[in-house]
DNA sequence: GCAAATTAATGATTTATTCAAG
DNA sequence: CTTGAATAAATCATTAATTTGC
């Protein structure tokens, strides 16, 4: 709420540190979109001016700004690549491949195997995959079954991947209950 | 009414889509409410086992649906922020795609010169994605402006770098719309 | 009550962007 | 500079809801 209060000198905040307006993160990230990833002193010093208009800001700001985000930036990519695998690119991997397994064989994750504890009782308490670190897993998948070839039309090859179910043992059970049904993962 | 007719093995759509059972819904609306986004190959595969509990499932039913929905939460949200914008008036709240204008890197004495050479308008309110997902922001590596892919698309297709003009957005306004505000650089 | 017609949801495809290996 | 890998956005297409007339 008090970033954008003061339209150009943040009084909102103590002035412990920066607090950018949405403005400001806008234009900056649109300067970083577009390619700038280390200006020069002099471009550092329009953009505070400018910027300024929007809120408070000094030139050390921006400087700094554009430092994390690039660090940032790399570090998610990075993050990012390294625990999510193709799952399905298009329909090459996913619906085309025969085996995925073949692709996906990672290795074993060395501690790390199992996925997303928090999920595997009860998720009521909501994990949320934040900014900063969604924990995930490259777990090594065995087999995905996922072989279809569907063209344009319909008809649908269903080569039921995995066609088990609950019934396989042995008794006729109800539903599992909701929360208990979430503890496969 | 028929969806969950085949309790197991959906014989009751004629096998055009899948029909998610309500059951599944519950269980993929679960998993996502407690932060799970993109599921692994392995994730999708377990998921996919267990849903197949409660009726014909596959993998990439698992896959399409956590990817429709998280879009589609995305976009709720998006469009639920921007227009609970009441804060900034006028121009503030332009939806989607739009590209307006192109500007121009003025030619800096020094080398080090980035160029900008088209920028899409970015939404504004895209400084928040959902409580529960990252800040996204990019780098873009574009340098010289060659883009050898120019789509026909129906939303942005703005060739014309000369044209922009403030009055697009309405007639005064506080601030200048983001992407001319790249222009002091 | 019931279907044809219409609308709303949502499953499934296609397209555009992105970073980063090569 | 090119291309691979992987989305996420946008779009297409089909199913379910619902409306409507009988």
């Amino acid at each position: 709420m008090e970033s954008k209060g003061g339209s150009s000198s943040g009084s909102t905040s103590k002035c412990g540190r920066w607090n950018p307006t949405a403005e400001q993160v806008s234009v900056l990230s649109e300067l970083f979109r577009s390619g700038l990833r280390t200006p020069t002193t002099d471009q550092i010093q329009r953009i505070s001016n400018h910027l300024s208009f929007y809120g408070k800001i000094e030139s050390k700001n921006v400087f700094y700004w554009f430092q994390n985000h690039k660090a940032r930036d790399r570090h998610n990519k990075r993050r990012k690549l390294s625990s999510s695998f193709p799952h399905h690119s298009k329909h090459l991997n996913l619906l085309h491949c025969q085996s995925l397994a073949e692709m996906y064989q990672v290795s074993e994750p060395e501690n790390n195997n199992r996925v997303i504890e928090t999920l595997q009782l009860f998720p009521l308490n909501s994990y949320v995959e934040s900014e900063s670190e969604k924990l995930r897993v490259h777990a090594n998948d065995d087999e995905n079954g996922d072989h279809q070839h569907h063209h344009h039309h319909q008809c649908m090859d269903h080569d039921d991947d995995t066609m088990f179910s609950y019934t396989l043992m042995g008794e006729q059970m109800e539903y599992p209950p909701l929360d208990l049904r979430l503890s496969f993962l």
